[in-house]
RNA sequence: GGAGGGGUGGCCGAGCGGUUGAUGGCAGUUGUCUUGAAAACAACCAGGUGGUGAGCCUCGGGGGUUCGAAUCCCUCCCCCUCCGCCA
């Protein structure tokens, strides 16, 4: 969320950051129903100033003139009435500021889609292969490890079953990035709530205007996660930090839930796109004068991934108009799979400034006695585990349809350095 | 699911219709004293809006009664205890 005041001093940034966005959003109504609010409002503090002051008086003396309390009687309909009239403006302002996107930073390149982000790094040379890679989704059903059939049978599609080394070998990149994380990169494990509030998916910017692409189980009102960011980040919501708990780094491994809605067509096969998938999930809370260099830390820690796997990849600095709705800077790693011949996103790196914060109401106390300010969030996926799952096979398949363990998970797999085919 | 108890400032805990946004204690910040620390003493010490002003709002949320509500009424939510069920 914008900060209100900002939009009504400055509202020419926020028209221009929804044209560098390529989106719109009704700048003026909201500019309207704030002026009008705020000319009530302090036309019934002046009313309620005249009450309290009256009625203070009255408490003090013996004698209760009834003229006095009738015209009290009468501003306190008064009171009433502008009262309804200002909850009403403020609905409309709150659910118009919470469909405003986060204004992306001076520095993010301006461009109208995904074509237009920027690769900033690339790490690693992709191997050449002496025959015709295999994609995942051939190669797991062939070594036994991946079921999509018996998926779509019981959860439809995009779903899918993992069985024997592939289930193994999904729980290994949980531990190995959980490890890795929380050993060499300072973050604290938590394990939190897959059902949270509809309020948390207010504080972290998926709702309201994301509603559709969310699971709601509406027996109970609440929403299956569609990343750990949502219960993690508002652990601290209505928080007001305490001096020198900052920065707080946090990994989550959580499964995630997406219904896909407006993804037909795309990524029909395999594990890239499916409704539900692990992920293990790196999230910061910070001063706002360090989010900057925080955020390029983030995009480090989630690359040493695959770097620790050696899987080639490269960054991709989004552009304006491929940007989130409630980031100011967003980093793509994407890792390189043979199968498919191309990039594939496999994590999302995130600067959200106070957008989340304010939604959210998370806050720090610079110092002891000072004034509550807005904390920084950041996220970002330290990896998506199944589609690191397939790209694992991908990249380290043999021409006999085995694939290697990448020597950074054999501790996690009791050793083997082998995932073969089933003895025929 | 059934029965009972309870939600007040960072924490504990008063208030139960009138200068109470809230007594007191603890914690915290600052100062005096001290070589330093402790102790003692003094001041400050909830959030929002506003200009670190006045004013206004907030005692779990919402609604009502009243000139006036933390205090009375209605309603919803949450927490705790016991019983039932359950991994």
């Amino acid at each position: 969320m914008l900060n209100l005041k900002v939009v009504r001093e400055h509202p020419e940034v926020v028209q221009a950051a929804l044209e560098k966005r390529h989106t719109s959003a009704p700048l003026g109504e909201l500019l309207q129903l704030d002026e009008e609010r705020r000319r009530l409002l302090s036309e019934v503090e002046s009313l309620r100033a005249q009450r309290n002051q009256v009625s203070q008086q009255l408490g003090r003396q013996k004698e209760r003139p009834p003229e006095l309390i009738a015209a009290m009687r009468e501003v306190g309909e008064r009171i009433k009435e502008l009262d309804g009239r200002v909850a009403a403006l403020d609905a409309g302002i709150e659910r118009l500021l919470l469909y405003l996107p986060n204004i992306p930073e001076e520095s993010v390149p301006v461009g109208a889609d995904e074509s237009e982000n920027v690769v900033v790094r690339r790490w690693g040379t992709p191997r050449g292969f002496h025959f015709e890679p295999r994609a995942h989704w051939d190669l797991g059903e062939a070594l036994g490890i991946v079921d999509f059939p018996r998926g779509a049978k019981i959860a439809g599609a995009r779903s899918w079953v993992l069985k024997g080394d592939g289930a193994r070998l999904n729980r290994a990149l949980i531990a190995f990035m959980l490890d890795l994380h929380t050993r060499q990169h300072g973050y604290a494990e938590v394990a939190t709530p897959y059902l949270v509030k509809p309020e948390c998916m207010v504080g972290t910017g998926q709702f309201p205007k994301f509603v559709d692409e969310a699971y709601t189980v509406c027996s109970d009102e609440l929403v299956l996660i569609p990343t750990a960011e949502v219960p993690v980040t508002n652990l601290y919501r209505d928080e007001i930090l305490a001096p020198g708990v900052l920065p707080i780094y946090h990994v989550c491994h959580s499964a995630c839930f997406r219904r896909e809605a407006g993804a037909a067509g795309r990524d029909t096969r395999g594990l890239i796109r499916v409704h539900q998938f692990d992920k293990v999930e790196l999230v910061k809370l910070v001063e706002p004068a360090s989010s900057d260099d925080e955020l390029e830390r983030l995009v480090d820690d989630a690359e040493e991934v695959l770097r620790a796997l050696e899987l080639p990849h490269q960054v991709k600095l989004l552009c304006t108009g491929d940007l989130g709705f409630a980031s100011a800077r967003t980093y793509d790693p994407e890792v390189w799979m043979p199968g498919q011949g191309r990039y594939v996103e496999i994590s999302s790196c995130s600067n959200f400034l106070d957008f989340q914060a304010r939604r959210a109401s998370i806050r720090y106390r610079p110092a002891a006695g000072a004034r509550p300010e807005f904390v920084h969030t950041l996220n970002g996926s330290g990896l998506a585990v199944g589609r690191t799952l397939a790209a694992v096979l991908e990249y380290y398949q043999q021409p006999d349809g085995s694939v290697v363990v990448p020597p950074v998970l054999r501790p996690y797999l009791s050793g083997q350095e082998v995932i073969r085919p089933p003895a025929s």
